[in-house]
DNA sequence: TGTACATCAGTGAACGCGCGTTCACTGATGTAC
DNA sequence: TGTACATCAGTGAACGCGCGTTCACTGATGTAC
């Protein structure tokens, strides 16, 4: 049977990495949780001893870069929040229009969501460390809320806003509505959605926002 | 040590049930099993060892009733989604303003999932088994979201309903978006929420479908 | 230039655990004759 | 009324599995003298 089907790793095909350079297994460790988490769509949580597999190493050399593996998730979740902010910062680049950056964005990250399931199941589902949850200063998603917030809030300039529409308090709106969508579809794919991710987006935020551009 | 405490089955509390009464536990296991899931507000899934020895009775008494423990997880299930009808139905009994009607009976929707985290997730997360997910006829979310449907197109006939406001299409923007309150607030309980899961829930409602009452 | 030694990357065997599931069984209770 | 037997509710030991983690180790490579 080939090895690469069963999960069996390649014997001998791994050598030591050079004197300095242990780092590189924590890289590849890293990249080894990320890309089969990515890949569970539906699924259950990725095992040490599935990581190391799929990277040719025994179980216990996982040790030798994270004290837990509590902390490899972490890391992967953290990778996975930088790949986000990327990703939604690309989308919106050198749209000049707030309400078009805000759509963008908005859409970027529902597409975020259903690109990468294993990945966004880790950042916002119940599997997050505890060292990531919402503390006070450090907390990555927090961050996140804040840029929504933000570009919420540059849109309003342009029309008489009441005290209804706190940009904090609709960011936090969008944001757990469009967290239903991504999770529905990423949990139910059964379901027949309406085809057209982007659209759903657009008319959530629209309708939340009340904005027209 | 107290049993009750450890979780060490009472010993010689459980007798046999009389003949001919063997169903009564398949009751007990699917009480002892549902309520260990309403436990569980953050965490992972209830094992058949660990309901086993909740109800007093050796592990292999499972297969007595259940198939597998897919098949417990099932009848949990479906309990769960029974409760939510007679909650929501409850909520609205008496109700006659439609537009009130579906209010209330959205915000018990929001409340029967923050009073019962474990069996929301498992009636809408990523864990419900196969045989419960949307297949043609007797999918029971699918019957909760016509029910939506219908509660909204209720509120319609009073007002001029454009092509934009297809009750079906309205009736998914607002379950998806009350499951994303939902699920974060259950997911994230250090997340500095607004204190009325009602008025969040009322302000989505109201600011998807665009009804005023 | 040679050699002893520290350092570094990574290994291999073993652990205790809880899991879902199997199998042959036990012991009480009702029923047919 | 007595007894053999079928039925029923439930047991107990054992299985193989993958898990996270521990421990003492190996073997190559660089460095100090």
């Amino acid at each position: 049977m080939d090895p690469a089907v069963t999960g069996t790793p390649q014997r001998g095909v791994r050598r030591p990495n050079r004197r300095g350079e242990g780092g590189r297994l924590r890289e590849e460790l890293i990249e080894a949780a990320s890309s089969m988490i990515a890949d569970t769509g539906h699924g259950q949580p990725v095992s040490l001893n599935a990581v190391a597999r799929k990277v040719g190493v025994a179980a216990t050399s996982v040790y030798l870069h994270f004290a837990t593996v509590e902390q490899l998730k972490v890391a992967v979740a953290r990778r996975g929040f930088a790949q986000l902010n990327e990703y939604r910062d690309a989308a919106s680049h050198g749209i000049t229009d707030p309400v078009q950056a805000l759509l963008v964005r908005c859409r970027a990250y529902c597409r975020f969501a259903l690109d990468h399931p294993g990945h966004y199941r880790l950042m916002f589902g119940a599997g997050l460390p505890a060292e990531l949850a919402y503390t006070a200063e450090h907390a990555p998603g927090r961050d996140a809320l804040q840029s929504l917030a933000a570009s919420i809030q540059r849109c309003q300039p342009n029309r008489a806003s009441s005290r209804q529409d706190d940009p904090q308090r609709l960011a936090m709106l969008v944001w757990a509505s469009l967290h239903g969508v991504v999770s529905l579809r990423i949990d139910r794919p059964q379901f027949p959605w309406p085809a057209s991710l982007d659209e759903t987006a657009d008319d959530i935020v629209r309708r939340l926002t009340g904005l027209r551009s």
